[in-house]
DNA sequence: CTCGTCCCCTGGGAGC
DNA sequence: TGCTCCCAGGGGACGA
């Protein structure tokens, strides 16, 4: 479900009510998510306190006064959400919800909940000193907000590519964030085919070009939209407060196959193909 | 290395 | 109503 700007939305929503607070106590519901959960998960958050909320790519980091950070990843319908009024009394009389896995209960009284359907996410303790050598961060790539990225340093990584520019796309190792919407909407807005090759987007030498450095651009622009707009929402996906984003309403073409193109005087119809087990959404007559 | 394919898991919607 | 099939915001393990 998540993509970069969901999960940008999520950490703004909990980054209020987690830093400065500290685990009063944490009830973990199973052994595992993806993963197993770490060794002795709730007695080594209970007591510490959360310093800072940060982000990279679609992993949350909850920077604890110990020194190890809370890794979070959502996978595809993982889902936090705040409670205010979960004291002892309101807790008795709740009736867990099914996919309710972990419940982290903060000592101002706030009850932070992780529902998980699919169980496609993940939590990690890991040293801060050494997170950036963890398998899991390792290979990422850039954040594509931001300075980081660049048509020059996109143009190097994409020489000589025989893969689709899509499937690049995905590749965390590249740019670290986007998933199979805003892959989507970034080509349609850049006017670049999902098919294209994506070494042909550069120079021989790998140089950036005009298609280059559109898709940089067009990047940058749909993932900056989708995080002012909350993020999208398609089915589970909801921000921290519950709210639901507000992005999907501006698709051009992620999940429009049959519709007309809404470039203006295009005049295309949206395609699906399926492009390494995934769907892409695109429109043949202007994007090229 | 690089690619595509399959798989993890659960549920919703379409079609019969 | 109920069954079957397909599909889903992610990504890791494999094999060619």
């Amino acid at each position: 479900m998540p993509e970069l700007p969901e999960v940008e939305t999520v950490r703004r929503g909990l980054e209020p009510v987690l830093v400065g607070n500290a685990f009063s106590r944490v009830e973990q519901r199973r052994p595992d998510l993806r993963f197993p959960l770490p060794e002795r998960f709730s007695a080594r958050l209970e007591g510490r306190t959360i310093e800072a909320l940060d982000r990279r790519a679609k992993y949350l980091l909850a920077r604890l006064d110990d020194g190890e950070v809370l890794v979070m990843h959502l996978g595809m319908t993982g889902r936090f959400t705040i409670d205010r009024g979960a004291d002892a009394k309101a807790e008795r009389h709740r009736k867990t919800p099914k996919h309710e896995h972990i419940v982290f209960h903060l000592s101002d009284g706030t009850a932070i909940r992780y529902a998980d359907t699919r169980r496609f996410g993940l939590m990690d303790l890991i040293p801060a000193a050494t997170l950036n050598d963890h398998a899991l961060f390792k290979g990422l790539g850039v954040e594509p907000v931001g300075d980081d990225l660049t048509s020059e340093w996109f143009a190097q990584k994409l020489k000589g590519k025989a893969t689709p520019i899509k499937a690049a796309l995905l590749d965390q190792r590249l740019i670290a964030g986007i998933g199979n919407i805003y892959a989507c909407e970034a080509l349609h807005r850049a006017g670049i085919s999902p098919l294209k090759l994506a070494g042909t987007l550069t120079t021989k030498s790998g140089k950036p070009t005009k298609k280059t450095e559109a898709l940089v651009k067009a990047i940058k622009s749909v993932l900056v939209s989708a995080i002012k707009a909350g993020g999208s929402s398609l089915r589970d996906y909801r921000g921290a407060d519950g709210q639901l984003g507000r992005f999907q309403h501006s698709f051009k073409v992620y999940g429009r196959a049959g519709k007309p193109c809404r470039r203006t005087a295009c005049g295309g119809t949206i395609t699906r193909v399926v492009q390494s087990g995934r769907s892409t959404f695109y429109c043949p007559t202007c994007q090229k």
